[in-house]
DNA sequence: TGTACATCAGTGAACGCGCGTTCACTGATGTAC
DNA sequence: TGTACATCAGTGAACGCGCGTTCACTGATGTAC
């Protein structure tokens, strides 16, 4: 209840934009309201204005970071097919707070203002430049190979979490996508 | 202002979730009010629950309309690469309300209720089975392509709509995944 | 076939609620001298 | 280095608004006789 350091400040701001990060892949822009993230990071709702201009401005920023922490994660893996794995697992399927912001947030970008679109489609490039370098084969059409695979983990995550947990359907998309993958287009 | 006939009360109960099959996929669940929807279909809002049990109600049965409607533009196409262009075209990704439901409406099915999820899967597993209909090839491993198409078809679809109109990405990611598709796993 | 009455689809005002945002206030931090 | 004052991050009450849902009311439809 009093003022705090610049550094903690800063810390506090960094802070609101990781929650955010997690409970916007969780359950959506429009699934998380002010009060409610700012008391997950462990702040009143007041303070939020001190430094968004607005939700929607954070929104922007969170989607960044979502890819940010999503780019790490990338990074552990050896090798394109166990970043596949990984990607189109029952983990994260499960965990949508830590995995792709895509495959969350992608129907609710689509509608949203341009700024959170421009931070989308950057974290976007980047996971197609990645998947475009892991990837096998000549460089006539890598890059065309890398959208479509990219299209199609981001599809087949999404698909999978919107079918019921108990369908079969649901571990399916996942598997029968990692292995068309690797099969025929690595 | 009166009681009309059953059977005008049935045809303005299809009206209401034909429009909410429109303007969900347009806006999502949560973009279109009980209100907005009611007046778009001719309405006033109080009579929506002469119809429907609640609003979630309503979403799991035009979930499955706006399937219905999909299914009869599917049949269409004279064959599958007429299907998939159609598909990932940008006249489709211009007029989501009249295009794939999965594309539009899946990261919020993903956290909806169990009842829209059935509906949801219910679509999916009709537009799968078409596709592999459609799909050449010998039986082994036939759904399991389908499967991963579709998965593409939907994730391109949505990625595309996600980035802003003007990023070569937008165009990019469908043209990649329409060539992609018919040159390997067709 | 005609009459009397119950039904119920549609209307529009009203409800309680949670949302994004604003604001007066606080007191330790940062700065000027 | 010490003192006086301005700054501003965080607090919590309050705002206006739109939402999903409820309800008393209406009068033509459908039914019983």
């Amino acid at each position: 209840v009093a003022k705090i350091s610049r550094a903690q400040a800063e810390a506090n701001r960094a802070k609101v934009v990781e929650t955010a990060a997690g409970l916007f892949r969780e359950r959506g822009f429009e699934g998380v309201s002010v009060g409610e993230l700012m008391a997950a990071a462990g702040f009143t709702h007041g303070g939020f204005y001190n430094h968004f201009g607005s939700k929607e401005a954070l929104a922007a920023e969170a989607v960044g970071a979502a890819w940010a922490s999503m780019a790490a994660e990338r990074a552990r893996a050896a090798d394109f097919p166990q970043l596949l794995d990984a990607y189109l697992s029952r983990a994260a399927r499960g965990a949508p707070a830590k995995s792709c912001p895509a495959a969350a947030l992608a129907g609710e970008v689509a509608r949203g203002p341009e700024p959170v679109r421009v931070a989308f489609a950057d974290g976007l490039e980047a996971m197609i430049a990645e998947v475009e370098a892991g990837l096998g084969g000549e460089s006539p059409g890598r890059r065309e190979r890398a959208v479509a695979v990219v299209s199609a983990m981001v599809g087949a995550l999404m698909l999978s979490r919107a079918v019921p947990d108990e369908a079969p359907l649901a571990a399916e998309l996942l598997q029968a996508t990692r292995r068309t993958v690797k099969s025929t287009l690595l």
